[in-house]
DNA sequence: ATGTTGTTTTAGGCTCGACTAAACTCTGGT
DNA sequence: ACCAGAGTTTAGTCGAGCCTAAAACAACAT
């Protein structure tokens, strides 16, 4: 389908679709890039599972279509284009895990796998009828963001779970896709997006937290508590909350 | 994600996963084959718009992997392996096209390019929540019969448009999804599969068609006639119709 | 029986995306 | 100010899938 006679080379400035691969250290690049202001080949390696020389060879390749900047034994940085294909792969694997959730019943900790294979695959179309049939979502199944369709992201940083103050009382927000074990526990604690938590204490050693959600207490560890996002639980606490539509319901 | 590090070798048999093109090489060949008794190198190569050289190299590595068997010089045959992935790849495709129709609005005529697609991506729990959201279907929206998950199929071979004698009525089954524009038009003169057709007409050169379908009275071409294919109407019909001229059948 | 024609296979190459091993560069500690 | 160790890049390979050009073969007509 795909087959270029070799008699044209390298599609000038047209290529509208990149193959897997790249979409996949695109997408990696960003995330490293947004939490420590410039990605090491190292962590994309450890991101991509794949050998450092590895991404050097697929940096160089990159740099020269244009999609990043790279200093050498520096790292390297998106450009506006390696930005934007980002986005739009980050944009079908949010949409993607939506749907399958709220309208296939996938349970939230199997779809992360799913979506990784299907966001390359998946027609505009496709991703914005899905998007379409959940209302538009403005974030996915994990509390994530999802950027427009014209690239732009809502960037707010969230507090830590681990970080609250004992008494303290938050709205969980969000947790990263990529553990599924992680997952299936906060699912059973009840600790999922748009849920009420209250820090009632703090062990002293082992940094142990014994919380509130709902009805229950459970008491979690520190990996836990430092994956987990967490807002300033509305002041108010019943009325109708003005935040965007954080999708709790399922 | 699917990288295997080159010290385990091919995984001998429990390769569960097929490659794209593999998948689409089975696909292809299961088609052939069920239309000649076995597929030709050069026809093969034309269904996948790839150089005959290339298949004769692929068909090397699927004889080897026990999916085919091929005699030299004389074409390939699927083994019962190689018709079990191709039936999983062809219930993926079906299914998908019918979601992306039933469930996501998408036209008919669209539908086979993003299936062609996902049907490499789609797992198979996807798959089977997707038919399940359907209803477990037994056929496209083209009217192609979807195979079981436990690989068996409809085989009925139905007549063609073309075959119908003068004032014969018949319901419309089937049509080749692969032509977006001989779709567009069949949905224009409502020619889809459970749609009633009567022959009113086989114009004495070129072989055009009169028809009636519904309201409307189109004329038709033998191309199209020859591809859609159609079953005996229910005999019990609606009302005496104006059936004039009984013509000797071929 | 032989030659012509069309199909199929072989031979040799190419790109993409990955690998290992070895060389290089940066940086922090003494 | 230097040097060891961590991180990065270079060099050389590999397999999957594709290509073109040329050789091998089948089959049919003469």
């Amino acid at each position: 389908m795909s087959s270029r006679k070799p008699s044209e080379p390298p599609p000038p400035v047209s290529a509208p679709s990149l193959t897997g691969p790249v979409e996949d250290y695109l997408k990696a690049i960003y995330e490293l890039e947004r939490r420590h202001g410039a990605a090491a080949t190292s962590e994309v390696a450890g991101a991509l599972d794949v050998a450092p020389a590895s991404v050097t060879g697929m940096i160089r390749r990159l740099a020269g279509q244009g999609y990043l900047t790279h200093v050498p034994y520096r790292g390297v940085q998106l450009t506006d284009a390696g930005r934007r294909a980002a986005l739009r792969t980050i944009r079908r694997h949010r949409i993607l895990e939506s749907y399958l959730t709220r309208v296939l019943g996938f349970p939230w900790d199997s779809v992360h796998a799913e979506a990784e294979r299907l966001e390359h695959a998946a027609s505009d179309d496709l991703i914005e009828r899905m998007a379409a049939a959940l209302g538009n979502p403005t974030s996915d199944p994990h509390g994530a963001p999802i950027p427009t369709a014209e690239g732009t992201v809502d960037q707010r940083a969230y507090r830590r779970l681990a970080d609250l103050a004992v008494g303290e009382r938050a709205t969980m927000v969000q947790v990263s896709d990529k553990n599924p074990q992680l997952l299936r526990y906060l699912a059973e604690i009840a600790l999922q997006p748009g849920a009420e938590v209250t820090l009632l204490a703090r062990a002293p050693f082992d940094g142990l937290l014994t919380l509130r959600v709902g009805e229950t207490e459970p008491v979690v560890g520190s990996t836990l508590a430092e994956q987990v996002l967490v807002e300033d639980a509305p002041t108010v606490p019943l009325a109708p909350t003005h935040r965007k539509s954080r999708s709790g319901s399922r």
